[in-house]
DNA sequence: CCATCAATGGACAGCGAGTTCAGCAAGGAG
DNA sequence: CTCCTTGCTGAACTCGCTGTCCATTGATGG
């Protein structure tokens, strides 16, 4: 026993898991995250069905496991791939996050689409609830509550990626929905913080 | 055969039809939409399962014949029970769809609850679209597409109500979720459309 | 080189969805 | 009031998926 930080001693267990986690995103970037069923899982990663269960307690807790990562690229820095410029102004996150989506793009619309009811859009609004909570100036006495701020920001957030990456007509790349993003959602923060 | 219009001939339809849609709104109340089983239903129906499939093709056949009430308060009319004074200014539909909301707290939490993966979101959200659609102005050409600007104020109050629904600590009144609503949604509408 | 620990795979019980059918009861038309 | 249409019944059945178990095999790290 290596007593290492809770993680990947074993390189069977590493290339398990890693296997388990590819064969998830494939699949529900195919089928939709509840349409795939641990039967799919195991054939793709070509794992005994024993074996998923010696990892993961169920699919919610293997699709938890793979939403590191995500959680790595809203929370914390200023985004790792903020490319050019300065990312110092408001809501850092959202071209870098935007620009992701749209590299990932079948993987991402089956993350949000609300018809198939991922338990996943849950998880990414509390992300980036506390994404922006960290970045709003605390001093914030208004009429509106924080927390309705938070909300409001991220719930816009979500329902322009959600229309973007589920429109068929028209084009736009991340950086003009980026822009949509700020012009709709500034001037309601400028009125209610300072 | 009487030829009505494809709906509720028979007493003994519309008595099954009832109890059935009422056993699901009590019980998504108590347990969440994907929580309640068919054998739930028809228990608390009391009805036979073959019953059950006469009238629907399955669960969500059913949630969605629940769903026609709903539709019928946002959608046309200026809503039914406006209360005071004129509903004429722009998002008339916020404040009854609040009340309506408060009144049904348990139900309504288990509609918007984003854990529990309710298919419903989707369909509310889209019936929000259309209701903002036929208020806005129509000629909004501006650099921002109107589609965007809907699902911006749908998101929105998707965003407000789930929030307030879920919080325990605060506990707002309809009147003031619908204030805080447009504090933050109308300042953002003017600076993209007239 | 060896003890340990993960992977195997097949069998198993349990649950929920959706179907089928012969028999029964209630409704509506005349 | 009568009769025939129509909907309800309820139990049994198939099917697919979940999660568990265990004896066995084989790779890994010390």
């Amino acid at each position: 026993m290596v007593t290492s930080p809770e993680s990947a001693t074993d390189r069977r267990v590493r290339r398990t898991r890693r296997a388990l986690q590819e064969a998830l995103l494939a699949l529900m970037a195919e089928k939709g995250y509840d349409a795939v069923t641990v039967a799919d899982l195991i054939e793709r990663a070509d794992v005994g069905r024993s074996t998923f269960y010696n990892h993961y307690a169920d699919k919610a807790d293997l699709l938890d496991d793979c939403l590191d990562g995500l959680r790595a690229m809203i929370g914390p820095g200023p985004a790792p791939d903020a490319g050019r410029g300065v990312p110092d102004r408001l809501l850092g996150f959202s071209l870098p996050f935007l620009r992701h989506a749209g590299e990932q793009r079948p993987l991402a619309r089956a993350m949000t689409d609300r018809a198939k009811a991922t338990p996943l859009l849950g998880h990414v609004e509390r992300v980036l609830v506390e994404a922006i909570r960290a970045e709003l100036p605390s001093g914030t006495a208004g009429p509106v509550p924080v927390e309705a701020v938070l909300h409001y920001v991220a719930g816009t957030f979500l329902a322009l990626l959600t229309w973007w990456l589920n429109d068929e007509k028209t084009h736009h790349t991340p950086e003009q929905i980026d822009q949509i993003f700020r012009a709709l959602v500034t001037p309601g923060l400028r009125a209610v913080i300072g």
